[in-house]
DNA sequence: TTAGATGCAAATAGTTTGCATTTGT
DNA sequence: ACAAATGCAAACTATTTGCATCTAA
């Protein structure tokens, strides 16, 4: 199995970024989280485990790993908190009901080809993706039938 | 052609909601513009047109038309504020450059297929969807390979 | 050794709320 | 007629900034 987590450290590093304790401290909340976290629960999750961490660090160090595509903020609820959802392998898809706003997620995506188009066409380098797709999930499709 | 306007504008009415000089103002802003807008930009041009709306019906509106996917908050630079993208027939694609923020629009994705499978396999009704490319434009991989 | 990164606390900016009033249907 | 939506301004919350200090390389 792919280790992601010595990747991500060692991307920052081939970046020419510093290893901090912060941006470690961080890194790992994400990852031991794994899922998507608003950030207000990585404040939250970082508060509990390291106490000195600056909320300053962790709002620099969230841009920093977007810049790197190691994770990308997305809208899911109400709006105006993003939510971070790490892209291992440079990638992540997820639908969400925009009723409940539950999020599926889901592996394949089969843009492969079409990334290998665009690089071409655009003449740009890409290094990873978000794919969203929005609609009802199953129960809220049954709730509004039962409404009628 | 077919005529997004009066489409959107029914979609609201036939989700029962009012159409009302507020949110008809607002997403007029959004259709005349076109591309991607900041809640500053939606803002500023509601002043402009209508100055009686008040900066919360705009919000409220916005996020509204995100509830209908009519549009689709995303970052696209130093994060912290959503830009709006408007998706004519349900999707919106566009490739943003991670080091200078420039983004780039395309409009094939072939995502048809995939939708299809996924509302079969997780039993979901899908209304459009968003699929952003990140990575480097032609110019900064120049200004970039330029720096060795 | 030193450029880069941090932590702190104060400042800022973006967004939301409560409520009396207005409006679309 | 009346529920839904509005506009206002105040309240709130999330994020950013400036700067002295610290630390990874």
């Amino acid at each position: 199995m792919p280790d992601h987590r010595s990747a991500r450290a060692q991307r920052l590093r081939d970046a020419g970024y510093k290893l901090t304790n912060a941006r470690l401290t961080i890194l790992d909340v994400l990852e031991t989280h794994g899922g998507h976290m608003t950030s207000a629960e990585v404040l939250e999750k970082v508060e509990a485990r390291a106490p000195e961490v600056g909320r300053a660090s962790v709002f620099r160090a969230l841009d920093l790993f977007t810049r790197l595509s190691i994770i990308r903020p997305t809208y899911i609820n109400d709006s105006s908190t993003p939510t971070y959802v790490l892209m291992p392998g440079g990638h992540h898809h997820h639908i969400i009901c925009t009723n409940c706003d539950r999020v599926i997620e889901f592996e394949d995506c089969h843009l492969e080809k079409l990334e290998r188009e665009l690089e071409r066409q655009f003449r740009v380098r890409l290094t990873g993706h978000l794919l969203e797709f929005y609609g009802l999930c199953a129960t809220c499709i049954a709730n509004h039938d039962a409404d009628k």
